[in-house]
DNA sequence: CGCATAGTTCGTTCCTCATCGAAGCATTCT
DNA sequence: AGAATGCTTCGATGAGGAACGAACTATGCG
């Protein structure tokens, strides 16, 4: 009876535990194939497949045929924002995790969230950066602040080079339940990090993992 | 396989299309009976009992018994904060409203929100019964003002005598996203509209159609 | 070409779960 | 006490949809 979006239609997409493990794994930020999608969920490639044209008409995933090749990805960070939204609730009221591994540590810590750095490392990041006053926020608002574009040039990120999409957007942050900085400048922190080999994706995970001197570089750069 | 928070037992929660409106009418704020929210859903009472039963088992609501009635409310902002993002997501991929048929346009106008009136007209109602400080109103509260009384006693409504459900209570509008009139005051408001003729309700509809004397007569008696 | 790999489509099977009527508590009103 | 109201539990029914094997299409390789 009731009108308006159809969000009953959005949450059983994501309500089968086989989709939810799919969207889970691309929330790593990299198209996967349908193959890969059907092992990271455990089940057959007509299944997966099934799946996945559901995602596609459901508008969450995108598509990209290259050769007999098919790389989905989420359709942006919309999406990629309702799943941590989720994830968020599941977290909070899910069982009590009996004793978190040392991977669920290393999440905790830093972890890829679509295409920018989430976790406890991202949440002090944005924290200082706002202190310092590069960026403003308020309520769910971040904009640059003055200083922010020589702020950025100085470690060589051009802050205007992505006019696609927003710039600073705030992403809330399961793990902490405060938030972090996401946008292109969010994304073009995450690959300075990866660039520098400050840190290193663990395979098959979303967790980053700091070595110690890329952690004391992180540190010096966003942190004081 | 993966592990993590069941984000997937959240979701299918909100996948249900009884549930999800039954969450989205929890949206406004003020805690709802279990019959409320099955007229809500259009569902029956054991029905939506059953679906309020799994909605606590996951964690996505609270209750609190009031004599005999339980009132349902969401768990928490960290849960309404989910369903924002679920709508966004909906409100994006959503198919392109069409058309509004005439039939809409009638709801947008006035319909029957369980008991009372709610719609644009509605809207206007309380807004200008606060504005003229018969009903008070803070938040989500709306109490009696002091001429509340007599004001409603000039057209027949005896605002005492209705005990058993709470006097005034705000309702959220989904077609114009603000609050109307609830409660026995609300309800008794609408019986007068039907009862004098002013309006009729639509045949297997929500929708509420005001004559041309009957709209004049409202609008004299509440919008001025 | 013929063979291998990547994906989709089809048809069938099976199971979960939404639904409602009837009956059972609980509370409040008279 | 008895009646009325609000809500939950139980049991039966039915529909939707998740699963996979087999067959089909498409791309790449020798």
């Amino acid at each position: 009876m009731r009108e308006g979006p159809d969000i009953a239609r959005i949450a059983s997409l994501v309500g089968d535990p086989a989709r939810a493990n799919m969207l889970n794994a691309l929330m790593g930020g990299t198209a996967l194939t349908a193959s890969e999608l059907a092992h990271e969920a455990g089940v057959s490639l007509p299944t997966a497949s099934s799946h996945l044209g559901k995602l596609m008409e459901g508008g969450l995933l995108t598509v990209a045929s290259q050769g007999r090749h098919r790389y989905y990805g989420l359709a942006g960070p919309q999406v990629a924002g309702m799943i941590e939204a989720i994830t968020g609730v599941a977290e909070a009221v899910g069982p009590k995790r009996v004793r978190p591994g040392p991977r669920d540590g290393a999440m905790r810590v830093a972890r890829v969230c679509y295409d920018h750095l989430a976790g406890e490392q991202a949440v002090a990041m944005l924290d200082r950066l706002v202190a310092k006053n590069v960026l403003v926020r308020d309520e769910q608002q971040i904009r640059l602040g003055p200083s922010a574009a020589s702020h950025f040039a100085a470690i060589g990120i051009d802050v205007y080079t992505r006019p696609r999409r927003p710039v600073c957007r705030a992403c809330l942050d399961w793990s902490v339940r405060r938030s972090h900085l996401a946008g292109t400048l969010g994304a073009a922190i995450l690959d300075k990090i990866l660039a520098d080999k400050w840190a290193r994706r663990e395979k098959d995970s979303r967790a980053v993992i700091f070595s110690l001197p890329g952690k004391q570089a992180f540190e010096r750069v966003f942190l004081r």
